[in-house]
DNA sequence: CTGTTAGCGCTTTCAT
DNA sequence: ATGAAAGCGCTAACAG
């Protein structure tokens, strides 16, 4: 079942259904409409390894994730995949599990299927291996991660301004003693958003105290480890904000078990909106990091750079806001 | 960047260079070490999309979803990508956000993609899609949907297990008035959970009490909803099992809602065991279907049709397990 | 406007 | 054990 057989079928050349397939303009309507019917008699589509290999794009995707299983991830993924699908590009997804030597293995695959592009999104990237997909020229976006000219693309996320906004929240809610605690130190995305909370608190005159900026792993238990030393202060927050939701969840399990309530006693602010945030009890409030815009943004730099808009921008920022729900009240 | 210039550089044919990669028995030694020694030193890996054109074999499997997004998929996604990825498949993903339209859309993908397999998990599957499949003997493996013979294989979930499982925990815990939160009866998979339910029931010589057996949809609203009408009941439940993981997450808000505590109050199971279960407030005891060896399991059965182990099963069961949290205590 | 033909990169007879 | 050459299904010159 090849374009032989439509050929034959049309009573064309093959060369007239490629051209139909490919709608190019000088094929006679009449003639077009000939090879059409057989290629719906016939069922027919063309073959895209064919065609790949011929004009030498894939019509695929890469997009290097750390772990779909890290609840950040299904909406980014599913963003993704929707803006290529509508395209008729596929996409083929890597996990890196947090280790270089998946990432270079994922990068090999990527290499190997022939992408016409990658996306990545994985906490710490390192640009040796990076640098292979540069050298083969292959439209790279980094999320999130990376610096400008590292990559073809860079999408930066604006961790500030929904961190300035949670802050603002809080204190128009009257609390002074607001407590962060924050990620991985060892994690740049962390760091900027322990900067941006401490930098938001000094923004309003307050001083931040040391004491209550914890450190801790991004992770549930270390959240509510992190909470507990929190809760043993002897002057303790009225209100905490975690560097990312699963933080957050871990804090608020260690807010009950010290026998206090959200909002009651203590307000709660999270960080990334993951798709739990708005089940917990009661519901989160948190800064939501749009996986969605994110995931778009990444297609059509990639798009871009891949028909060569020269002009094309190589940098793209998007925002991070506030979502109010039901952890905060005025104290 | 070709088997051409390997050749050249190895002084062989690219007959030879071939037979190398493909780990043919009769190439001399010496001549496959000159060869490897070239690939590495070219850095040269083969197109898998000339090879797919030649052998018609694309090494890559299609998945079908209902959605990603669905924290049930994420653990299903991963363990068939590892699953594929380890034995040099890749995998393109289709969500059919559970309309049929779309579900077309994603076989015609896979079809175009020339997949050597695809395993199908969503809620409801139209046969006369799968037809195509069949059709065009594109092995296809059906997870819990279908019958036998309406694919070339099915992975049939086992609920009564767990089920049973989990009313005999209640049972043993001393509730007798224990309610289940249904799911959509056109839903088959959440018919058979009640009926499981019921049979279990009954099997403990307790009749179900038709005021216990409510309708939901298997979100979290719904749960909560359906929580909600259960704790009007004059005479009301003890403990409250649920078709799923988000019905018992919305059950637990409106338990909370109502001035009630889990498990002081009402005992309360899940289902599924979504990765979320065990971050709510407490952890939520519920029945777990391991995505991992779900999506092994459909994997080896792709593979097995593959390479047409003839006397390969076509019809396989992973069972389910009750996992003892939180959320259930003594009467 | 349409057909002929030469590859794209690889595997696989068929010779040798 | 190795090479020559045909061909997988398609596109893109080039002719006409």
């Amino acid at each position: 079942m090849s374009i032989k057989e439509v050929a034959r079928r049309a009573k064309v050349s093959t060369a007239t259904v490629s051209r139909t397939l490919n709608n190019s303009p000088d094929v006679r309507p009449h003639t077009a409409e000939k090879v059409r019917q057989a290629i719906a008699e016939l069922n027919y589509y063309p073959n895209t390894h064919a065609r790949t290999l011929v004009s030498g794009r894939s019509r695929i995707f890469g997009l290097i994730i750390s772990d779909i299983t890290n609840p950040f991830f299904p909406d980014l993924v599913r963003g993704f995949e929707d803006a290529a699908v509508h395209r008729g590009q596929e996409v083929i997804i890597g996990n890196t599990d947090y280790n270089p030597r998946r990432m270079a293995h994922c990068i090999r695959r990527m290499l190997e299927r022939k992408v016409d592009g990658v996306a990545i999104m994985t906490s710490e990237t390192d640009p040796a291996l990076l640098e292979e997909l540069v050298r083969r020229k292959v439209p790279t976006a980094l999320l999130d991660t990376g610096k400008a000219g590292e990559a073809s693309a860079v999408i930066h996320i604006d961790y500030a301004h929904g961190i300035q906004q949670a802050v603002k929240h809080l204190m128009a809610l009257n609390h002074r003693r607001i407590a962060f605690i924050a990620g991985p130190p060892e994690l740049p995305s962390a760091r900027t958003r322990r900067e941006a909370f401490v930098a938001g608190i000094e923004s309003h005159g307050t001083k931040m105290d040391p004491a209550l900026l914890v450190e801790s792993d991004h992770k549930i238990e270390g959240g509510a480890a992190a909470m507990t030393r929190l809760l043993k202060l002897s002057h303790r927050p009225t209100a905490v904000m975690a560097s990312n939701d699963l933080s957050a969840i871990g804090a608020l399990g260690a807010i009950y078990e010290a026998g206090l309530r959200v909002p009651d006693d203590i307000s709660l602010v999270g960080f990334d909106d993951i798709s739990f945030a708005h089940l917990t009890q009661p519901p989160l409030t948190t800064v939501r990091v749009s996986r969605s815009q994110l995931a778009e943004t990444a297609f059509h730099a990639l798009e871009g750079l891949l028909h060569g808009h020269g002009e094309s921008r190589r940098d793209y920022s998007i925002t991070t806001q506030l979502v109010v729900r039901s952890s905060t009240r005025a104290v």
